[in-house]
DNA sequence: AAAATTAATTAGTCATGCCTAATTTTGTCT
DNA sequence: AGACAAAATTAGGCATGACTAATTAATTTT
């Protein structure tokens, strides 16, 4: 139905919708890890192909369609990572590299058999949400641990940045899906964060550790 | 590592060399169903980047390294073949077309993994040997049906012709591996095939049908 | 062996999806 | 408002992997 490139661009455009970030041309670019000007060109294929509608005002938006077929992309990557984890046995850093490109697999009933045998689950292994077959997705109320006030226990929900030197510092940590975390103090000076994971004694981390975690208290 | 297309293109040389046929351009136009144009300037490319040797008398023939890759994809072809039928429950005649894909995806031990996970199939489900990860394969004695002597009983163990038209007509006389068949008598007028399917009545098959199945006495 | 057919190749194009370099537009700061 | 910086766009290219049309080479037929 689309093509490859065209499944990545919504992804990005829906990520960074998601996350109330503007859609521009530069925002798409450092996501794609693409050339600015190949942006331009390829945004404007989308709109005559009615995925998107753009202006510079407000950046690039998913038109309904848009939205669906990047829903669709979401789903079967996130099936395939849980695919990957549960029955595979790849570890946490490894499976959104071949997720990458197991979600751009075509055929009109793939995800759901593959949702069927995986049990339907809800959350795939970095804790987002699977879209459901009719579109649906669950919500969470997660925030990140750098906006969790001090002393609260709060328990890991997911992870905000999953490229692989994160993740494998999370594994080096002993921190996963569940893992208990309370803030202990903020240091005023750099703004790193004094935390005490499960029972172990207290750890500083940086700033932007805390801003890509998510817990939930 | 290479393109999709390369793959498909060593994927057809190997099917071609390995039934003994040469691999001319127009032969795997023929299969890949592009343009014999198109094939010179590939062949040409595959050429320089060592994966086979070309010359106009013998057609294309792989490399070391060529039949190296080619054995790979026909590999996780086979094994994504085996998962669509075993735990997804897809049928004969759709697993093909999504192995087509599936067989693209590139990581170092998926195909490994996926095996293991399997419990290291010997065969796909439409007989074919999955060639294991050291590149060796279980060999097969199989003849076709067109090629069996008259009253002795046979067992289909596999299809050459793997098109969703013929294999949803083999589900529609439920024969599919392991179905018994014995060879009554040929008719010479059009030499179709007067055959005996489990303790079924007798059936008559074309020649095309009899030389599309592959059976073991 | 000449003619006819089939196979292979060359030459020239095209769509896709990238790129760089140059330019224009927009936003910010003083 | 004017100057500077950042963002967006345009113009021109390029590699990949297809295509058509025309040509050359190889096989068959007669």
């Amino acid at each position: 139905m689309y093509t490859l490139s065209e499944e990545n661009y919504l992804k990005a455009i829906y990520r960074l919708s998601d996350d109330g970030l503007k859609a521009s041309t530069s925002a798409i670019a450092a996501m794609l890890e693409n050339n600015p000007a190949s942006v331009v060109d390829m945004l404007k294929k989308m709109k005559k192909k009615r995925l998107i509608d753009y202006d510079k005002k407000s950046g690039a938006q998913l038109t309904t369609k848009g939205h669906k077929t990047a829903l669709i992309v979401i789903r079967k990557h996130r099936l395939w990572e849980f695919f990957l984890h549960e029955k595979l046995r790849y570890s946490w850093d490894e499976i959104h590299e071949i997720a990458e490109q197991l979600e751009h697999i075509q055929h009109p009933d793939l995800a759901d058999r593959l949702d069927k045998f995986l049990g339907f689950p809800k959350f795939d292994p970095h804790g987002d949400p699977i879209p459901q077959a009719d579109g649906k997705m669950a919500k969470t109320s997660k925030i990140t641990l750098s906006e969790l006030p001090a002393g609260r226990p709060s328990q890991v929900v997911g992870v905000k940045d999953s490229s692989v030197p994160f993740l494998q510092y999370l594994q080096k940590l002993d921190v996963g899906i569940g893992t208990k975390i309370t803030l202990i103090e903020t240091i005023t000076y750099d703004s790193s964060l004094v935390v005490k994971i499960e029972k172990r004694s207290q750890t500083t981390v940086s700033r932007r550790f805390a801003e890509n975690i998510y817990v939930q208290e």
